[in-house]
DNA sequence: GCGCCGTTTTGTCCAAGACAACTTGTCCGT
DNA sequence: ACGGACAAGTTGTCTTGGACAAAACGGCGC
C-alpha cells in the first residue's frame, strides 16, 4: 500500500522527496509542469522517480527561497550558479547593532558552532551569562547571535543541523539562567507562547528571562499554541499580559490575522504583547497590541504597566 | 497563497485538518468519497471546511486505527461508540508497568496539571526525581505519565494548552535532571533527534537522560531534523549511534520510509536506534535498525554495544 | 524616497480514476 | 483442528489537468 517510497538510494518517490525537501507533493508536480524542473523519471508503475542529484538541487532551491528568492527565477540555474547566489545573497543589510565592534566577539560563538564543539559553546555561553549578568547576556549576546546564526544559515554557511546545534545549546543556557532567577508569582502575570507554525522558541526564552528578572510571574506554554487555547490558558491563569514571539517563518498575514483574532477573543483587560523578527511587526502596530522591536523595551514597559496599576 | 489554513476557530481547512490529525489530504478526500465521513461544508471559495466536531472525531478515529482498527468498520460509529471502543481497547494490553498500583500515584500529577498548578506540578516532579533517582523517575514516572497525558488528551479530558503546560513542566524537570549528570564524552557517542513533522521532544529527553546515566556521550539536535542533516551531523560528530524518537503523530509510512532512507545513507558502522509510541515500531522491526519498545531496554543494549567493541 | 494599484507569479485546492499492498475470508487437504 | 493456497475486499497513495486567491513585483504619481 505504501513503499513506493522505497528509495533504492539512487532515486526517490515523490513522498520521500516531500519529506527530504519539505516541498509539498502538489508543489513538486506544479513546478515540473511550469518550469520543467524537477524532471523525474518514471518507475515501473509509471510513478515519478526523482534522481538524487535533483533532490539535492531542490534542497538548495528551497534554502534560497527561504532567504527571499522566487522559484521562477532560480529554477533554471545550474547548481554552481545557485551556490554562487547563496553566497552573495545576504551581504547588504547591516543594522546598527551589527556595526558595534563586539560583533567580532560574537563571531567566536559562531566559530565554536561551526567547529561542532558543543561543550565548548555551551561553556562559553554559560560563562558569558554569569560574567555579564542575565539581562546583558540576553540583550547583548543571545539576541544578536540569533540574528547572526539566522543570516549564516541563509547564506548557506551553516547547515540545518549546525543551526540546531546552536539552538539547542542556547536553549539550555537560557533555561539554566531562567531557573536561577527566583520565581515570584508577582504581577503582572505573563503568559508566553507562539502561534501554530511558529516553531522557533528562543525568542520566548529570552523574553521570559527578562520578564522574570523584572519580577513578573511568567508562565510559558512553549511553542505552537492554537489561538483558542491561548485564550483558555490566559483565562485559567488570570494572565495580565499575553506575550507572543515571532520569526520570519510565519507569514505576514498569519501574524496580522492571528493577532487580530486573539485580540478580539481576549478579555479587554488582558494586554497583548508581541515581539520578534517578523516583518509583520515592523509596520504600523495594530490597535490594542503592544509591539516590541527590541528586548530592551520590555523593562520600561513593565514599569509603565505597574505604575498604571498603582 | 497559503493560509487558507488560518481559520476562525469554528471550521478548519483541509490543510489545517491534515496538521491537526496527521491524516493526509488525499486520505481525507477519499474517506469522504467512500464512507461519507468526514462530511465537510464548503466555504465561500467552494473549498472544504471541516467543523471542529468532525476534526475531533477524526482524531479519535486516528487513534483507534493506530491501535489496530480499520477505517471502514469504525467510520460510521458515533462519537460515544468510538469512545467505548477506545476504552475497551486500552483494557487488553496491560503492560507490567501499568499493573502496579502507582498508576494511582501518577494520577496526582494529572490532577495538578488539570488544576493549572504549574509550580506545584514542577515541584512535585522535581521531588519525585530526586527521591527516586533519575533513572527510576524517567522509567516509572515520566514515561507512563506521558502516555496517560496522551490518552487524556485524546479522550478530550485535556485541552491543548493543558497538554502544553504538562509538556513544558516535564521538559524543565528532565532538562534539569540531565544537567546534574556529569558529561563524559565517552563511547558510544549518541546523536539524538526526531524526523521532520515529529515535534514531540519529551521522548528524546527521556532517552538522553538514561543514555547519559549510562555514561554515553550524548548530543541532541532537538526535534525535526531532515534526514540528510542527520547524516551530516552523525558524520561530523563521529556518532556511533543515531537515536530517534517517535510518537503516533508521525504517519506509519513516514516512519518506515524515513528509517529505511536514513539507514541507507548512514555509514554501515553507525547504528540506528528507534524508540517511542509510534505503531510503526510495534510491527516487525526493519533490517539494520534497533527498535526499543521500552526505555528499560536502553541500558542493556548499551552494555551489549560496549562488549561488542571490547 | 514612498505609498498606491494593476499585473504576474505561485502554492494549494479540486475531481475522478487507477492500482499495488495489505486484510480477510473461504476452501481444501492433511 | 491446523495450515497453506487462493480469491475477494479494503485502503492509502499516486496520477492528470484545471482553477483561483494570496503574495510579490513593477510602474506610476507624489
Amino acid at each position: 500500500m505504501n513503499d513506493r517510497s522505497v528509495t533504492s538510494g539512487i532515486a526517490l518517490s515523490i513522498a520521500a522527496v516531500e519529506r527530504d525537501t519539505g516541498l509539498a507533493k502538489d508543489t513538486l508536480r506544479v513546478w515540473e509542469r511550469r518550469y520543467g524542473f524537477p524532471n523525474p523519471g518514471r518507475d515501473a508503475f509509471g510513478e515519478r522517480s526523482y534522481p538524487i542529484e535533483q533532490v539535492d538541487k531542490l534542497r538548495v532551491i528551497r534554502r534560497l527561497m527561504d532567504s527571499g528568492h522566487r522559484p521562477g527565477r532560480i529554477m533554471s540555474l545550474s547548481l554552481e550558479e545557485l551556490h554562487a547566489l547563496a553566497a552573495q545573497s545576504v551581504e547588504a543589510p547591516r543594522s546598527a547593532s551589527d556595526l558595534r565592534s563586539d560583533r567580532d566577539d560574537l563571531q567566536r560563538f559562531i566559530e565554536l558552532t561551526k567547529a561542532h564543539d558543543v561543550d565548548g559553546l555551551r561553556r562559553a555561553l554559560s560563562q558569558a551569562a554569569v560574567r555579564m549578568g542575565v539581562d546583558r547576556f540576553v540583550i547583548d549576546v543571545a539576541a544578536p547571535l540569533n540574528r547572526m546564526v539566522g543570516e549564516a544559515w541563509a547564506r548557506g554557511y551553516f547547515e540545518v543541523f549546525e543551526e540546531h546545534l546552536y539552538t539547542e545549546s542556547m536553549q539550555i543556557v537560557l533555561r539554566n539562567a531562567i531557573s536561577t532567577i527566583p520565581r515570584t508569582g508577582n504581577r503582572p502575570r505573563v503568559l508566553l507562547t507562539t502561534f501554530p507554525n511558529e516553531s522557533h522558541g528562543l525568542g520566548l526564552l529570552m523574553a521570559e528571562a527578562i520578564l522574570s528578572l523584572e519580577g513578573c510571574g511568567c508562565l510559558s506554554l512553549g511553542v505552537q499554541t492554537p489561538v483558542w487555547d491561548i485564550v483558555l490558558a490566559a483565562t485559567a491563569h488570570h494572565a495580565d499580559i499575553v506575550a507572543l514571539s515571532f520569526t520570519a517563518s510565519l507569514g505576514v498575514n498569519a501574524v496580522t490575522d492571528g493577532l487580530a483574532e486573539l485580540r478580539a477573543k481576549l478579555p479587554r483587560a488582558t494586554e497583548l504583547w508581541a515581539g520578534g523578527q517578523s516583518p509583520a511587526l515592523a509596520r504600523r502596530s495594530p490597535p490594542g497590541i503592544q509591539v516590541f522591536r527590541d528586548l530592551t523595551e520590555i523593562a520600561p514597559t513593565v514599569a509603565r504597566w505597574r505604575s498604571r496599576r498603582a
